[in-house]
RNA sequence: ACAUUUAUGGUGUAAUGGAUAGCACAAGAGUCUUCUAAACUCUAAGUUCAGGUUCAAAUCCUGAUAGAUGUACCA
């Protein structure tokens, strides 16, 4: 139970005995750093209730918390706030309520099972930089979740299936001379990716000789014989050709594997896939089904749509004219068989704000065929991450590609490392890991920190900070806490009820007891940036401590030994947190 | 054209309708014979514009301006 919601209790109690009056809901904030205080009622809402001068109305409830709730011990009125003093036993009891459960914070379980669908590739190209926000924020959200008290399940869904992944097949079997992996030592991801590119540069290439013949830019396009030969090669694997399905197989499972190094890199899993050449079907038959309902209508063409001018939206289309599935049909497919997998009551796609309308879309079709889950779905939407040139195209080579950046970062935080020497003697293994930890956190910070629906652009010169409000700072700070820890005996008894925390003491605790509050709001609005901002908040304030207040060489035994504590307690929340974030937290650095 | 979304110091960001708008980077001034200075302390600088609602507006409403995205038989 949160001191909040302790308080709401309570003055529910007094307005029903003091006014005959049910009131339900109070405003509460943190109490400002000017003023004296902890905790601050904000007083002037009830005046709807209560017809009255808030500054007596704030006494009179003051008076009524510090002699009837024995966490408040002081208080003080100014204008229409209410300022209450939370008293040093309630204080010091956070500390051991941390301590004693490694799991601080963790919500009790709500009984709802929740899918969580992020990254979700193509695969024809290599992840990148909008990958990388997307896994990031959609696997910490899943994080988020489960701690919050969701079981989750984190899918992904594989766009295994389309002219996109012809043209690279093509381009390999034009241009490949039997390249693999292990032949030329790429990464599977990245060797596909270089067929795609290729097939492009081919493709252009013939436009441009078929327009130097005189033909149109458009002529040209319809004419290219290479993009025909790869809509013959999506026919042919649609009919089942053996030898277009084996390439396919083939070069799926280079990708496939190159993915897998990627998540790894950025230390995310996932508990199942789902492939779009396997959900294409199911989503066809449920548009027949519905067209028979009436809740979709044929064109003359054949084309099968749905009309949603009533939702204030467009028609849309949701079968070709010759019977052949859209993005619609699949993701109406993979819905319906993901719910039927896994019996789940809500779900989560981590997908970028440019499907916005997309979404809108599927979920209203679902709804009009009769799903009732459907009114659970969520559309976590993100904004884009550009460069300051613009937008990152793939056959223009203008991406940022994941697997170079996470080198960089590491590259990075190694130099930096080094610059400050102060892991002499330390294991190089050792080292490796952590500048890993160190680069990955920065960066999965630097995107977690802002509000999902900000687009992000992102130089590559400038590269991610270190220092300030950064995934290091935060990082630094717990490596300087296991420091202390390991310098501190714990001693065999300790009398801890006599100490009274000092000023720094108190607003550390003080934000240490908000750690649930913000873990269920964070849960609410699907937002990892608030644990993150939480956790920057928590640091500052700790750091502020250290700086100013000597710990292993305190006064006294008790205070020595409830500073190490509390450092302690710190450590843990900050370890908790950046786990939700998907961010290590390393010993030294 | 319509829809969605964003707009806060030089830059990047925070603020369940609540007190004097918080923080970092960059700028300036300090702090290492003491637990890790990737830190701490201090200074300077901000709510796009015009109306409205409210005891109270960065936040809600209307309009304008600027950017992004979408309204594809692409995914």
């Amino acid at each position: 139970m949160t001191i909040q919601s302790l308080l709401a209790s309570q003055l529910q109690t007094f307005f029903t005995q003091e006014f005959q009056k049910d009131i339900q809901s109070f405003e509460f904030q943190q109490t400002r750093k000017e003023f004296v205080g902890d905790i601050t009622l904000v007083v002037f809402p009830l005046l709807r209730h209560i017809k009255t001068n808030p500054a007596v109305l704030a006494e009179k409830i003051g008076e009524y918390l510090t002699s009837n709730v024995k966490e408040i011990e002081g208080f003080n009125v100014i204008k229409g706030f209410l300022n209450l003093e939370l008293s040093s036993a309630y204080l010091s009891d956070v500390l051991n309520k941390i301590v004693e459960n490694p799991e601080f914070g963790k919500l009790p379980s709500n009984g709802k099972r929740l899918m969580v669908e992020f990254s979700s590739p193509n695969t024809n190209k290599p992840l990148h930089l909008g990958h990388i926000r997307n896994i990031t924020l959609g696997y910490s959200v899943s994080k988020i979740m489960a701690f919050a008290g969701y079981e989750v399940f984190k899918t992904q869904i594989i766009n295994d299936r389309g002219i996109h992944i012809c043209k690279s097949m093509l381009a390999w079997q034009k241009f490949g001379n039997g390249e693999t992996p292990e032949s030329s030592g790429m990464k599977g991801d990245h060797l596909v990716g270089k067929y795609y590119v290729e097939f492009d540069k081919a493709y252009k290439k013939e436009i441009k000789s078929l327009v130097d013949n005189g033909l149109t830019e458009k002529e040209a396009k319809a004419k290219a014989s290479i993009l025909a030969q790869a809509q013959q090669m999506l026919k042919a694997w649609e009919n089942g050709d053996e030898e277009v399905v084996s390439l396919w197989k083939t070069m799926n499972s280079w990708v496939y594997d190159g993915f897998e190094k990627t998540y790894q890199t950025l230390g995310v899993d996932f508990d199942k896939n789902y492939y779009e050449s396997e959900t294409y079907l199911l989503g066809k038959e449920n548009i027949v089904d519905g067209l028979e309902r009436g809740i979709f209508y044929k064109k003359e063409d054949g084309s099968v749509w749905i009309d949603l001018s009533d939702e204030g939206l467009d028609e849309k289309i949701v079968l070709r004219a010759d019977g052949t599935a859209v993005y619609m049909t699949q993701d109406i497919g993979t819905a319906i068989k993901r719910v039927d997998d896994y019996n789940i009551d809500n779900m989560i796609y981590t997908v970028g704000n440019e499907q916005d309308y997309h979404f809108k879309v599927l979920f209203l079709i679902l709804k009009k065929l009769g799903y009732d889950w459907a009114e659970n779905l969520f559309h976590l939407s993100y904004g884009m991450v550009d460069l300051p040139t613009g937008k990152m195209k793939s056959r223009e080579g203008t991406v940022v590609d994941a697997d170079d950046l996470m080198e960089d970062m590491t590259k990075t935080a190694q130099q930096i490392s080094e610059e400050h020497g102060k892991l002499d003697g330390y294991d190089e293994e050792l080292k490796q890991k952590l500048y890993k930890t160190i680069g990955s956190g920065a960066l999965k910070y630097f995107i977690l920190k802002v509000d999902p629906k900000k687009r992000i652009v992102f130089n590559p010169k400038e590269s991610v900070d270190f220092q300030g409000n950064t995934g290091p700072f935060i990082q630094y700070t717990y490596a300087r806490i296991q420091s202390i820890l390991r310098q501190y005996q714990w001693p065999e008894h300790q009398n801890e009820s006599a100490y009274r925390p000092e000023e720094k003491e108190r607003e550390l605790l003080k934000i240490l007891d908000q750690f649930p509050s913000v873990i269920e709001q964070s849960a609410n609005l699907y937002s990892p940036a608030l644990v993150a901002n939480y956790t920057y908040e928590l640091v500052k304030s700790f750091n502020s401590f250290y700086q100013n207040i000597s710990i292993l060489s305190a006064d006294t035994e008790d205070q020595k030994y409830f500073r190490v504590k509390l450092s302690m307690a710190t450590s843990q929340v900050i370890k908790t947190a950046f786990g939700l974030l998907g961010i290590n937290v390393p010993d030294r650095m």
